[in-house]
DNA sequence: TACGCTGTATCGTAACAGAGGTACAGTTCT
DNA sequence: AGAACTGTACCTCTGTTACGATACAGCGTA
């Protein structure tokens, strides 16, 4: 599977492992009736613990986009709206993929242009020095 | 002060405040010599309790971005790099602005826009779907 | 000097995240 | 039926976050 944590954002594990699975769901790089990695298999390939998994499951379950089946595996569940939605967001990553290339060639840290994302995000308008 | 902090987001709350002052002095918003308000005072506009402020405070006294006195305040301190990268980040601000301005038209909402930024920051090249 | 501001330090409390472990229950396949 | 997989549910332990409150220490000014 195509996820990776990073333990030092102080951002919760199985936060950042939902945000990914349904970030996947968005893109379509996971679809309906998919079946996602099991709870045990995945958190040894994540290097944490499975109820840090089976927390990121069962919070997506009560969310409505996974299914889990006892004895089966848990499987994605995408409705309507998602879906249609699916080409916004995987133009929406290759825009963005444009600017983070150039702001990045510009000398801009990661970390430098994930503050800026941040601020722009809160405060739809702002001035800079009053 | 221009501060907001979000409960939610599940991120510490003292290292939100962290990133937003970084942020601002990565913008020139705050200047070298600008002094801070008050832990009290800072602690009671954001609705958290000082010690959150502190922590913060003294996080970023320990970067070399604030220098404390005792008696008299908090100060910011800021070094040549950043100061030669404020126009780079304000830039980039103003892309950022576009693009997110452009997505939220599109329909997107703002979780569904953060996912794709953290995606992309995270995999620099991927291919959606094998 | 005395007051009011600053940051500093330390209690105690509560909640949560995460690790690690164990046991149970349903499903699938042999 | 039985083995091997799935998710579910507990428990204990550690560390961090955050709150609330209190006391202390340095600085500046009236």
């Amino acid at each position: 599977m195509f996820f990776k944590l990073n333990p030092t954002t102080g951002q919760p594990l199985y936060l950042q492992l939902m945000q990914q699975i349904r970030h996947a769901a968005e893109t379509g790089a996971l679809q309906d009736g998919d079946q996602l990695p099991g709870i045990r298999t995945l958190a040894e390939e994540l290097v944490v613990s499975p109820n840090t998994v089976a927390k990121a499951y069962s919070e997506l379950e009560h969310d409505e986009l996974l299914e889990l089946r006892q004895g089966s595996g848990a499987f994605v569940t995408v409705k309507r709206r998602t879906r249609s939605l699916t080409d916004h967001v995987q133009l929406a990553r290759r825009r963005l993929r444009g600017l983070i290339e150039q702001l990045r060639e510009d000398g801009l840290l990661d970390e430098e242009i994930r503050r800026a994302f941040e601020a722009e995000l809160l405060h739809p308008a702002e001035v800079v020095r009053e």
